[in-house]
RNA sequence: GCCCCCAUCGUCUAGUGGACUAGGAUACUGGCCUCUCACGCCAGAGACACGGGUUCGAAUCCCGUUGGGGGCGCCA
């Protein structure tokens, strides 16, 4: 069975590069019919906050990347690191180190100003030093030959042996680092596929070693691309974003960020719009680019604007439902807010600007907008309003009857249709841009229709 | 500095030696549709980083250069 896994580290709040890495490892779980864990990496205490880890389940929820199993705490399970740890020591495998933290700082800086290669100098590889509190531990590296992996996507990537030191596995203050943690958890976990970003390549060949200290068969290794800002720097709070949750405020839909972040380094020929089911049903390792992406909001847009207008008015509602807090559903029918919404989802790109379109559906506060106002509503338009406000009632409410009653009444009275229809539209959505216009009155119904043409005619005659 | 990864329109991508006059999406421009705004439709502009090979033939394979990214922690 394939299992994979996503292990954040509860530092910050999920942002789409982990979001993506979490969507691959989901999708490939998903669509071989295996298991995704999520797993938390936190043994940096100083780091690690509770509030990061609620965030970052709530942003896996809020996607459906819902996880099998877990989540796990590398901070419960360190008793399982020092039973790992302690069969490396005792193998000779792996060696307790006193180097103060200071000395070992200095001596870095030094070879970096030298042009090397900053490496940890075994003074203390054969002193024989035993447990102590204090003592770092470390692995013994080898000292020649090369470190090789194979990765999915990449093939084989080759390491000298030079390249690698006795890295630290437990900390001075008995914490495992990251390296180790990482490979015992995957482990004890049964992870069979590790998917993460790329700039994880340069630890894999630190974690291989541990494998062959373990002398167990690591899972296989697929280092996918990293997501770039617009400006091909790593994505930071520069540009702009942003915590998964924040595109959720921002009036996102899930599905539309889970299509954009799938096609972000990874194809299925020319198709660009999937659903989640499609997604797991076509997701393929093969697929994927092996270029770094950069993110691109604009088309973000473009992804959720095409999922507003292609989705169900149900689905809409139920996301648009927080936008529309400062109204009081309950004074309507679920009818006539889903038939509300059909009407302004293809012209609305976020779930923000549609809450405000849906504004003069919601309110009997119509604000007419001044420029609007003072073009359409003007004196000689009031008797026709008045006609119209009168015939309304005995009209039945079909699109094309009323546009031919009002093309009719158009050319008998001399008046441009399209201002008559503007003028309306002022008086029913207080605005120039809306929905068309039959549709809205389709919608309202004849009495708020009514109403509120009447109360246009008060507003022209107090003028 | 050293090591690793990568390289097709601005951006996301299709392309796995001949079907390439390099396709799609997005953004941009023009047009059509039209009660406004959108949607939709049509058209336009826009890329194989460069230099060498291999081959009858290269966007595609190899080498180099350049460029970009990542790593080099008792962070993850």
């Amino acid at each position: 069975m394939v299992i994979t896994r996503f292990p954040p580290s509860p530092t910050g709040h999920l942002h789409l590069g982990g979001a993506r890495t979490a969507l691959f490892n989901w999708l490939f779980s998903k669509h071989n019919k295996g298991k995704f864990i999520l797993r938390f990496e936190d043994t940096d205490k100083e780091r690690s906050k509770p509030e990061y880890v609620e965030s970052v389940k709530a942003s896996l929820k809020w996607l459906g990347l819902n996880w099998d199993e877990g989540p796990y705490f590398q901070s419960e399970r360190i008793k399982i690191y020092h039973q790992y740890a302690q069969k490396l020591f005792e193998e000779g495998k792996a060696y307790y180190c006193e180097c103060p933290k200071e000395v070992l700082e200095q001596k870095k800086k030094e070879m970096l100003a030298k042009g090397l290669k900053p490496k940890y100098d075994k003074i203390c590889r054969e002193k024989k030093l035993e447990p102590k509190p204090g003592r770092a531990l470390r692995i013994k590296a080898p000292e020649l030959g090369e470190i090789v992996f194979e990765d999915l996507l990449r093939g084989k990537i080759v390491f000298s042996a030079e390249e690698i030191d006795d890295f630290i596995i437990i900390r001075s203050d008995g914490m495992p680092t990251y390296n180790f943690a990482v490979v015992i958890d995957d482990i004890t976990m049964s992870i069979t596929h590790i998917i993460r970003g790329d700039d994880h390549i340069s630890n894999t060949p630190k974690q291989i070693l541990i494998y062959k200290a373990l002398e167990i068969n690591p899972p296989k290794f697929v280092h996918i691309p990293m997501v770039l800002g617009p400006d091909g720097t790593r994505l930071s709070k520069r540009h702009g974003a942003k915590s998964i949750l924040e595109y959720k405020e921002a009036g996102f839909l899930p599905n539309a960020l889970i299509n954009y972040l799938a096609r972000l380094g990874w194809g299925y020929g020319d198709q660009e719009y999937f659903t989640i089911e499609e997604l797991i049903e076509k997701f393929d390792l093969k697929n994927i680019n092996l270029s770094p992406a950069r993110f691109d909001q604009d088309k973000l847009l473009a992804f959720n604007a095409y999922w507003m207008r292609n989705s169900s008015s149900k689905y809409l509602l139920n996301h648009v439902k927080p936008f529309l807090k400062n109204y009081d559903l309950n004074k309507f029918s679920e009818d006539y807010i889903l038939s509300a919404i059909e009407t302004v989802k293809i012209r609305t790109k976020t779930l923000i600007e549609m809450a405000e379109m849906m504004n003069f559906y919601l309110t009997e506060d119509i604000i007419y907008d001044i420029d609007g106002a003072k073009k359409f509503l003007l004196p000689e338009i009031a008797p026709i309003l008045g006609k119209i406000a009168q015939d309304l009632k005995e009209l039945p409410l079909e699109e094309k009857i009323l546009e031919n009653y009002l093309r009719t009444l158009a050319e008998t009275s001399g008046m441009k249709f399209k201002n008559i229809a503007q003028a309306i539209r002022v008086a029913l959505t207080g605005k120039t841009v809306s929905p068309g216009l039959f549709e809205i009155i389709k919608v309202l119904g004849k009495e708020k229709t009514v109403e509120r043409i009447k109360k246009a005619i008060e507003y022209i005659k107090g003028l």
